[in-house]
DNA sequence: CTGTTAACTTAACATTGTCAACACAATCGC
DNA sequence: GCGATTGTGTTGACAATGTTAAGTTAACAG
């Protein structure tokens, strides 16, 4: 058959992400993508530049979701910074924790596995964490403009990043409570936006 | 040339690590390190018991080098537990930055591509943690034997690990310098060990 | 000289990502 | 209507991967 008009694309990344989140991204591979979909394997590369390229619109997908939940909290305008950033920091957490295969397609697979991921596409990601330090300064009655700033922001986030991906490797002990550890870094993470001298 | 009575199995991990170093996990294939060896891929198989074997080898090369550095600070009795964790969580910052792929091979690495590193092995690992929990326990004025406690020396290693990861794979913004960024995470981390209600 | 065992290789299997070549159906130009 | 073109897909192949079964060669024991 030909020109059946189905958007392949369509179930084509349907059944990769399925693949991805069952079995990693080893396992996505494109014979197997084709045969849940039903065509051959050649056809993926009509859609996609590569395994590659399938796997960055994935990350696409990923990103998207993050972001719903970070801009949902960025934008509640009404709050004061502290619970704006409590609120983002919470936010983020809950996605890695939550959707850990996509965390880890994002944020933890190293690029020298998959290629990388184009980095205008980072610039969204940035631009949220220059948001962030907008609101650690606030907090802090701080300059924005002043990169010491940006270092706080960058923490934030290094901080929140390291007990998403220890807690989704399950690398903590597992006598720890997964959810007090969350909740705990992120009141870690709040103490950037603390006042200095404090 | 049977019997050759060289220790091929130090050679193997010598290679191995070689090109792990220099292309990462994907990159050493089984070939190319019998290759470099001067042998076939097959008696990598006498030595190991498969590719994942060879790579649980490389990671205890790893641990080790780690402790190094983490066992003298944690040794220093003559300081004060402060001091004992900022040179703690420094020297593991250091190893991090200065051993990127061995940083990534022992705790970036999703098991679900390598299989998972023996448990036990991770012990090693875990009583340095809690050695880290007893110092920050002496710092805060705290009972050691609280959970409490356990989650503050998870809380910075989780820190740590997030500043590592994301230098280490460069998704942190380039123009953030990264002597600066390690250290404030280390200022970070010893935060956590400020005594309570201050 | 004959076994036995250790060390290593040969040859193969199934699977992977990828690509050149081909085939068919729909649409466009006339 | 009809031929050319374009889009949509398949066939078959290539090289590389991890892994294993079977074979080979060398050293030692009796």
């Amino acid at each position: 058959m030909s020109r059946p008009a189905t958007n392949l694309r369509e179930s084509i990344l349907e059944q990769a992400r399925k693949l991805l989140l069952a079995e990693g991204y080893t396992r996505m591979s494109m014979r197997r993508i084709a045969s849940r979909v039903g065509c051959t394997a050649t056809s993926l590369y009509l859609y996609f530049k590569n395994k590659n390229g399938l796997f960055h619109a994935l990350m696409d997908e990923g990103m998207d979701k993050l972001f719903v939940g970070v801009d949902h909290a960025l934008d509640s305008s009404e709050t004061t910074p502290q619970e704006r950033l409590r609120e983002v920091f919470r936010s983020y957490l809950e996605f890695g924790l939550e959707n850990p295969e996509f965390y880890e397609v994002m944020f933890l697979l190293h690029p020298r596995h998959t290629r990388r991921y184009p980095p205008e596409k980072y610039r969204a990601a940035r631009n949220r964490l220059e948001r962030v330090g907008v609101d650690i300064a606030l907090a802090r009655g701080d300059d924005p403009g002043r990169a010491e700033v940006q270092v706080l922001a960058a923490l934030a986030w290094t901080s929140l990043h390291g007990t998403i991906s220890l807690l989704v490797a399950q690398r903590v002990d597992a006598r720890l409570d997964q959810e007090t550890l969350a909740d705990r870094a992120v009141e870690h993470a709040m103490a950037l936006a603390l006042p200095p001298q404090s």
